[in-house]
DNA sequence: GTCGTTATTCTCATACTGAGATTGTCTCAC
DNA sequence: GTGAGACAATCTCAGTATGAGAATAACGAC
């Protein structure tokens, strides 16, 4: 039996059937406080419980596609979006239903319009990362994961400008690595540093129009630079308690 | 309909099927050259060309865990091995029988004997990463992310003492970096940096039995240290050419 | 105008890094 | 045995990065 005639004979049915689906952390910035999008489930299983959006993967569509379209069912937004693929959860009882593998995608995004509730969710919503309700299916643990990937790819990479706008200030910038990591910094060394790390940020040459809300000089505006990774990269504070 | 009558009534074939495989991107080192497990394809698709080890999950097996069982089929070794999940991959067309989405898995092991042939490969062997063959379906793509992963978690995590004996000396750690980062390291600050990191490596008492080969003095024996993370991280030599 | 707020820049002590050199022990070839 | 070369372990030194605090100055609110 050649390769050609070996295909036509294959039968799909004998390997076990298994769904697999995305499931999408989408974190944003709201009043200088990390968002994750969250959905009302309108279906069993956990009809009523918020969940992660997400949804089974469509025949012929990549994954990377699928994580795609299901953050824009809710979002509507595209634009301007970073969206990675995080892991993939595969216990045999994670879904009451059938076998589930879910592929996990985390994606970053500037302050976003409210989300709209897709087909299968009877709301949909921004919600603080620090007053989460009790998760459906392992989506807990799948936002742990995603949160703790989020704070760490900040050390390295040029991620936090992924949440500004199009131009920011290095306040601005400040405030995004605040949230995320959920500490106070310096404001004296960060600045120094963005600064010093090539291709972090580039200047534009103009200022915001006025002060702070409450005062203090107009801020040089930003863009950002060329640069993919961050050397040397800009670390968190100490972490002695993970460390072993 | 509640919960349950609509589990019940639920119909697993309402969704596309999928099959679900784990690939599993074994390192070790040889010679003091960093080589890959690799497996010769006895059944189509891809007959007679080398690939990695893998295969379909079995109903109820959790994805860690039929990553482990691919492994040790094709090593008989599941001691002394630290494995973890690196990414999927789900293009459409990657595999020409059917939709198949692959987990791909890391793992890393001291020198290994040599690996048998499991049941549906011809052959198993240890391939030197800068001789590999051409691979089957999108697997050189899986193993250019795994050795980029590999080489990444060298230097913030203490894994290169995955690749080592219970015992150890500061030199055959240095090998280990070397061969994963394929370039040599200045052997005074290397030693300096690895006894510096709290819980890297701790000392044995003991030293070797006798010199080097070639001449040289004792060398003290250390063992891993109960560090999870190593701070500060012992970053790679400059990569101006990956940072943009 | 005065005061509090905040952007930006400095200072300074401490820590970390790369490059090179030193010391002393060991193996090998002769 | 003896000498040459290899190599573990330690040290020096200059350059760079970091954390903490302070100084300067521009702005909004009153």
């Amino acid at each position: 039996m050649d390769e050609r005639e070996y295909l036509a004979a294959y039968d799909p049915r004998a390997y076990p059937a298994v769904a697999v689906t995305v499931d999408v952390v989408a974190l944003t910035i709201i009043g200088g406080l990390l968002h994750v999008l969250l959905v009302e489930r309108g279906e069993p299983p956990f009809a009523g419980r918020w969940a992660l959006p997400g949804g089974f993967i469509r025949p012929g569509e990549d994954l990377d596609r699928a994580a795609a379209r299901e953050l824009s069912e809710e979002t509507g937004m595209t634009d301007r979006v970073h969206i990675e693929q995080l892991a993939s959860y595969g216990a045999p009882d994670r879904d009451p239903r059938m076998r589930v593998v879910s592929v996990s995608y985390l994606a970053f995004a500037p302050d976003l319009p409210d989300p709209r509730a897709g087909s299968d969710a009877s709301d949909a919503a921004w919600i603080g990362v620090d007053h989460l309700p009790e998760l459906a299916f392992d989506h807990e643990r799948i936002l742990d994961h995603a949160l703790e990937r989020a704070r760490a790819k900040l050390e390295y990479t040029p991620l936090a400008t992924a949440f500004v706008g199009e131009t920011f200030t290095i306040s601005e910038l400040r405030g995004v690595y605040e949230a995320v990591w959920g500490v106070p910094l310096h404001a004296g060394n960060f600045h120094r540093k963005v600064l010093s790390v090539p291709g972090f940020v580039e200047s534009t040459g103009q200022t915001t129009e006025s002060g702070g809300p409450r005062g203090g000089p107009r801020a040089k505006l930003y863009r950002a630079g060329d640069a993919r990774l961050l050397h040397p990269a800009l670390l968190r504070p100490e972490r002695e308690e993970e460390v072993r």
